[in-house]
DNA sequence: AAATATTATTTCTTATTATGAAACAATCTT
DNA sequence: AAGATTGTTTCATAATAAGAAATAATATTT
């Protein structure tokens, strides 16, 4: 039996002076009402109230209990609003874990105008290649590009990025423009290389999906080295927009083969828990997604 | 699902920060541990833990619950403690109703002795011919010389009351001594009438029980007014010992017919509840019993 | 690399408990 | 006297608590 509920059962008793009345209120059977004083009599082994059918004496004790059960009553009810409170307005440290170039370029811009929004919530943003442990990094969102190997979190996904082949016009002019996938065999291209598996790069062409193995003499985990190597000239890079797009606004990149490009990645957010979303989590989300509805602004950057 | 003991369960897992442990320490499954905690996220609409099976995190909202969750346990604690021990050591204002002779003259000594023992108790005597009604008058203790005819309440035998026949010096001279009962249906009976259908009394004779119709020209529903009556010489009254065994020993009046003395009455003490017995209340009625152990003071004053 | 251990959860079955309608007992009100 | 209303008890049933065992995930040890 429920003690909470048979120390508000109790109040009201003690409150109305009355078993009927109580019921009434609490809408329950007076038998629930009789049982429920009887439970917490049992349980303190103490009579509360004095009783006979038709009149009804709280006892010495059971008023003392009585001011006790209030006072713990109120507490209960205060706790649980200010946690459904806290629920449901954002507030509190809102830990982010990202990739570093989507992270440094675009996320904390986006935090910036949503903290602006939400003054109750502070960010803490940690930048790493690796896609986080949310409980054993105690980590409350993280955002990740391109597609997940399933993970026991939820994802959603909230944006997209194109990626484009690039080089400095330095390189090109050295070693001539590639028109089509193929003729990147012949050119040292940088590549990204966050797990050693991967040294393919991905194209369309008629709607289908075309993988070219590409080679090159600098492999690399972090893409903003790419960056940094493909405007120096030393190769050609495949690389979100969201990382070059003013690299190329700037002329200091030039896009290849851009009637090839591929798939667009996916960006997920990624979160532990779908049921009880806190709100600071469940609003940075949507506030994410809508700010770059119906296009993230780096994936239009001509 | 008790969601005191879920409180329990959450505080224990938060110290613990394990599942397991928490069910370790608390000798109940992992399962309920596990289940406990769901209880109280559902009905809170919140995360408690972060959790996979091998790590667990704390949210902010279950620090801060966690937190509140301990000042209420706490409380509740704290109430029932102070509850029971309000129940085990004597506290409070003890109310007794009792007969107005028996009261005035014997309880008010033992409850001076009483309340010297128990300093925390402090006591209201309110004497009353009725029986009273524990619940209606708000009364934890009645006592009650005489027979009941049965009451909801529970009466437990604590001492019991000689009753003789008696009248002053002035009126035997007067009016002779009567020598058996029967004599006394020529004499002025005072007639004791709390209702209004005893106008008898009872001697013992050969250990039978015998009844005489008595009369005289007083009826009263008071011992007292009875006693200074029979003191001044009005007529024969049968009264209990404790209420004239000083003005026999004082001579104010003599002792009649102690070989038909009849059956003591029983002396009672009446209180609510068997179970859930206040220490206030079982206290003095124990104390009251050893009082007057083996045998009041006031059957023996001869 | 494989085996073992430990974690939290889920599933499943069983034993317990909560629930209120109805019957009851005791007053009070008409 | 009859009817209404009180708190309690009884009873049948629906709901729930409980934990053992299976499961899934991940450390740790071998």
């Amino acid at each position: 039996m429920d003690k909470v509920v048979s120390m508000r059962v109790f109040s009201a008793v003690a409150k109305n002076r009355s078993f009927s009345g109580a019921a009434r209120k609490l809408s329950i059977s007076k038998a629930m009402v009789s049982k429920h004083v009887q439970n917490l009599e049992n349980s303190l082994g103490v009579r509360l109230f004095n009783r006979t059918t038709r009149k009804l004496n709280i006892t010495e004790v059971g008023s003392a209990y009585y001011d006790k059960v209030n006072a713990i009553l109120t507490d209960i009810d205060e706790a649980e609003s200010s946690i459904s409170q806290l629920n449901s307005e954002p507030k509190g440290k809102l830990k982010i874990m990202a990739q570093p170039s989507f992270g440094a370029f675009h996320l904390s811009r986006a935090l910036s105008l949503y903290l602006k929004k939400y003054p109750g919530v502070t960010a803490n943003l940690e930048l790493s290649q690796r896609i986080p442990d949310l409980v054993e990094d105690n980590v409350d969102l993280a955002f990740h590009v391109g597609e997940l190997n399933d993970s026991m979190y939820v994802s959603r996904r909230i944006a997209s990025a194109r990626r484009v082949v690039c080089a400095s016009p330095e390189y090109l002019h050295e070693n001539g423009t590639p028109k089509k996938p193929e003729d990147l065999l012949n050119h040292n291209c940088l590549i990204y290389m966050p797990r050693n598996d991967i040294s393919k790069w991905e194209f369309a062409e008629k709607g289908r999906t075309k993988k070219i193995k590409i080679s090159g003499d600098i492999q690399c985990n972090s893409g903003d080295a790419l960056r940094i190597a493909s405007i120096q000239g030393c190769g050609i890079a495949q690389l979100p927009t969201y990382m070059i797009g003013l690299d190329i606004q700037a002329g200091r990149l030039k896009a290849l083969l851009e009637d090839y490009e591929p798939e667009k990645q996916p960006i997920y957010a990624i979160y532990n828990d779908r049921k009880y979303l806190s709100a600071k989590i469940k609003t940075f989300t949507d506030f994410i997604y809508d700010l770059y509805l119906p296009e993230p602004y780096w994936n239009k950057w001509t």
